[in-house]
DNA sequence: CGATGCTCCGTTTTT
DNA sequence: CGGAGCATCG
């Protein structure tokens, strides 16, 4: 459900706007009235509950903070009794605190948990929200002094990839060689790192469209604010530049957060850690929440070296830990802690726990996903029979493919379901398309919200026609809409298209002109009819147009709760979240960055193989950094477990359609051997399955040493050769695919296979048959039992 | 202009 | 294997 709007500005109050001259008035720390509430503090009821650390964590509000804050340590809890605190105390007004976080989500959380400690008095606190929301917040009140106007438009991926693309076919570069989606990771990682146009290094720009990323770069920005419009990464840059270039309204911002409070420190980027700088300059009451051993988004520009350096950046700062774990039980919390030890890259803390040791973490083999899924779904049956509640039971996986399989199982279970993440409510195309409808009514130059809904429904106004409004709109650097207006007027579009575009400018007029007396949703809901786009989904016959018109419906609804069109889609375009408040009994099923910051006593942890967890990419992408980063996964995926964490692995997994056989993730040598049991799979029906007694008890977990080791292979080579039914899956010796030690790239053999076609040949899980074609390193083989497949050769054997 | 084949590709995801 | 996105045909 849409969350009350906190976001936009229109609650008047005495502390905000242009520097409010009663700070003068604002109690300092050692007037009377601040010391005689000070006096109060130890009594107030709020700190009562907080172990010694988070009480410190409270109370150290003074100059630069660091709160190491592992995993079920209670960081929400001292953030908000913090900011409660400050409040309580006189320290500073809700106004003057800056709280920022990276979710929408835990903004609303925050929010909630203050107003429970300390009552309304949260309302006031207008600075609690994303870096994002903030940023907003900032650029609507100084757009004219970095080129926008207030009420400019903030992109969606979506509208963003547009764009790029025209930019890059505005220079003539095939957007197919050089595409929109690359140049838009480039962009992002740009601006994620602090760096407009102009700070690019050259080489870097360079790498794009031979030499020409740089100047894209500078085209997509420009055209940005033609558009009056900025992305997502612009709300911090523009703030950034606009604090720069007018030092005096950075000094306004200095003196209004009297005290700064950061969530999540350990994902914050470049840019947002020179956000936070250049306020925190001047007071240094700046407080950071994080914990090292929980950065996952790396990949997406956080830089764990911000937490790591951060008492070298803020020089005499507190860093405090917090160690005590109130969430899962000592076995769990010891396989967790002995696991991120292996990491370098940390600063370094102790989980601890009162709690008593519980079950160990179980690690279970399977034979294929397949089998993997089904010994899951077999524990949870098991669980649900023992009334466990099925809500309190995750599955969480390294990548989103690994689902399908599950849920199949799930499904034929009769287990009850929810997966969490997924495409969020304002990213789904019917969404985008009804705000694009009503982004035109309320600004009829947004040239691609035009763009987007012109032909949807599909109206015959297809590609030629845009083109000859582009190319008008262009020479008279004017909308779109208004060269629209002028063609309608002159001979050049055929009749056809002429009276259609004709009827939709009549149509938006008209809306426009009703949105000054109807409420926004019942234009919405005008709008929506008479554009024909409900009846385009109710003709639609496909299996989710009905949740399309459901979601529509639902836009609509939440429209009421605003007072006007523009706040409306301000929200939508940052918070705006899909309607998450099932409570219901299901098991969750997701990803393990989505599982962050969410506990369960029963965790199921699939997928723990080389290449998948720790994910190949990452490696070869980021070496040992990416190494770290997948073990910090693990870290995470362990913690979420209160009182039962399940570890899996499948020694043949398909990817990519191809069979694969793989070796169990180096993370569970990682696991100390006491605080873990290793379970044995029942015995089960698969073909070639575990047919007989224990396998990978024998293939010495525990010592530490890389599966890089000649004993190691040998027991792999053992393994497979031994224990499956005699269908011997030995890896040739040329052992295909890279090797990793640590992280580091150590070879990569390509080389033609030595199958031939007619050949016969043995697969572990397939059994004989006969080679039909070769491929490289794939074979198409028709197998006697199990048909045709295709299958690298490294998992075949040749038979005379 | 629109529907159907075809090829290509294949983490993680928030704002 | 399966989806998305594109190109070609009708």
């Amino acid at each position: 459900m849409v969350a009350p709007m906190n976001q936009t500005d229109n609650s008047p109050d005495p502390h905000d706007g242009p520097i409010p001259d009663d700070l003068a008035h604002q109690p300092s720390s050692s007037s009377l009235s601040a010391r005689a509430r000070a006096a109060v503090a130890p009594q107030l009821a709020y700190l009562n509950g907080l172990n010694l650390e988070q009480r410190a964590a409270v109370e150290a509000t003074e100059g630069p903070v660091l709160v190491l804050a592992g995993a079920g340590t209670g960081k929400t809890r001292v953030l908000t009794t913090r900011i409660a605190h400050l409040i309580a105390t006189g320290k500073a007004w809700p106004s003057q605190i800056l709280a920022v976080t990276f979710t929408n989500k835990a903004a609303r959380e925050m929010r909630e948990r203050i107003g429970r400690t300390i009552g309304d008095v949260a309302e006031g606190m207008q600075w609690l929200g994303t870096f994002h929301s903030i940023g907003t917040k900032i650029l609507r009140r100084h757009a004219e002094l970095v080129g926008l106007r207030s009420d400019f438009t903030i992109l969606g991926t979506d509208d963003q990839l547009r764009l790029m693309k025209q930019v890059i076919e505005a220079e003539g570069i095939d957007e197919k060689r050089w595409p929109a989606r690359q140049l838009a990771g480039l962009i992002d990682s740009w601006k994620n790192r602090g760096l407009g146009p102009d700070q690019v290094a050259a080489g870097e720009a360079g790498a794009f469209a031979n030499g020409r990323g740089g100047r894209l770069y500078r085209a997509y920005q420009d055209r940005l604010k033609v558009l009056n419009a900025v992305d997502f990464g612009d709300l911090l840059l523009e703030c950034l530049r606009l604090w720069r270039e007018h030092p005096d309204i950075l000094e306004q911002y200095q003196e209004r957060f009297r005290y700064m409070l950061v969530d999540e420190y350990q994902d914050t980027n470049v840019a947002q850690y020179l956000w936070l700088r250049l306020l925190a300059q001047k007071r240094k009451n700046l407080c950071c929440v994080g914990d090292d051993d929980q950065s996952i988004y790396g990949w997406r520009g956080a830089e764990v070296d911000n937490i790591l350096r951060f008492e070298h950046d803020f020089p005499g700062a507190t860093v405090i830990r917090l160690e005590r774990n109130y969430r899962s039980t000592g076995h769990i919390l010891s396989a967790a802690s002995v696991l991120i030890a292996k990491n370098q890259g940390r600063l370094g803390k102790t989980l601890r726990t009162e709690d008593e040791p519980g079950e160990k973490v179980t690690i279970t083999g399977a034979w294929d996903s397949e089998d993997e899924a089904r010994l899951i779904g077999e524990e949870i049956e098991t669980l649900h029979a023992g009334r466990h509640s099925l809500s309190e039971i995750a599955i969480l996986v390294r990548i989103s493919a690994q689902m399908r399989e599950i849920e199949d199982r799930l499904v034929q279970l009769g287990v009850p379901y929810r997966v969490i993440g997924g495409p969020r409510f304002y990213e789904r195309a019917e969404i985008r398309d009804a705000l694009a409808y009503l982004r035109v009514v309320n600004q009829p130059a947004d040239d691609l919200a035009f763009e987007r809904i012109v032909n949807v429904p599909k109206r015959g106004l297809g590609d030629a026609t845009i083109q000859v409004l582009h190319n008008h709109a262009r020479a008279a650097r004017v909308p779109l809409m208004e060269a629209a207006r002028f063609l309608v007027e002159t001979d050049e579009l055929k009749p056809k298209p002429r009276a259609t575009l004709r009827d939709l400018l009549i149509s938006f007029s008209r809306w426009s002109k009703l949105s000054e007396t109807l409420s926004q949703s019942e234009v919405a809901q005008t709008v929506l009819e008479e554009s024909g786009y409900t009846d385009m989904w109710q003709k639609e016959k496909s299996a989710d147009a009905a949740g399309r018109l459901e979601n529509l419906k639902e836009l609509v609804r939440s429209m009421e709760e605003f007072p006007d069109l523009q706040s409306f889609l301000e929200h939508v375009s940052l918070v705006m979240e899909a309607n998450e408040s099932d409570t219901s009994e299901r098991v969750s099923l997701m990803t393990l960055h989505a599982a962050k910051g969410l506990e369960f006593d029963t965790v199921f942890l699939p997928g723990w193989e080389e290449g998948l967890f720790p994910n190949q990419r990452a490696l070869d992408e980021s070496g040992r950094a990416g190494l770290e980063e997948e073990r910090r996964l693990a870290h995470v995926g362990l913690t979420r477990a209160r009182r039962r964490a399940k570890i899996y692995f499948a020694s043949n997994r398909r990817i990519h359609g191809l069979w694969n056989s793989t070796v169990p993730s180096r993370f569970i040598d990682d696991l100390p051997e006491a605080n873990v049991e290793i379970v044995e799979a029942p015995a089960n029906f698969s073909y070639g399955g575990y047919g007989g007694g224990s396998r990978f008890d024998r293939m010495q977990p525990f010592s530490g040493s890389s599966y890089q080791t000649p004993g190691w292979q040998r027991a792999q080579a053992h393994r497979a050769g031994t224990d499956d039914g005699g269908y011997s899956a030995r890896r040739s010796g040329d052992r295909r695919g890279p090797l990793m030690i640590e992280g580091e790239l150590v070879a990569k053999s390509t080389g033609s296979s030595g199958f031939a076609v007619g050949g016969r040949v043995l697969h572990s899980k397939f059994g004989p048959g006969t080679v039909e074609a070769v491929d490289g390193n794939k074979l198409t083989v028709e197998f006697d039992k199990a048909g045709r497949k295709m299958v690298l050769d490294s998992f075949v054997e040749a038979l005379r």
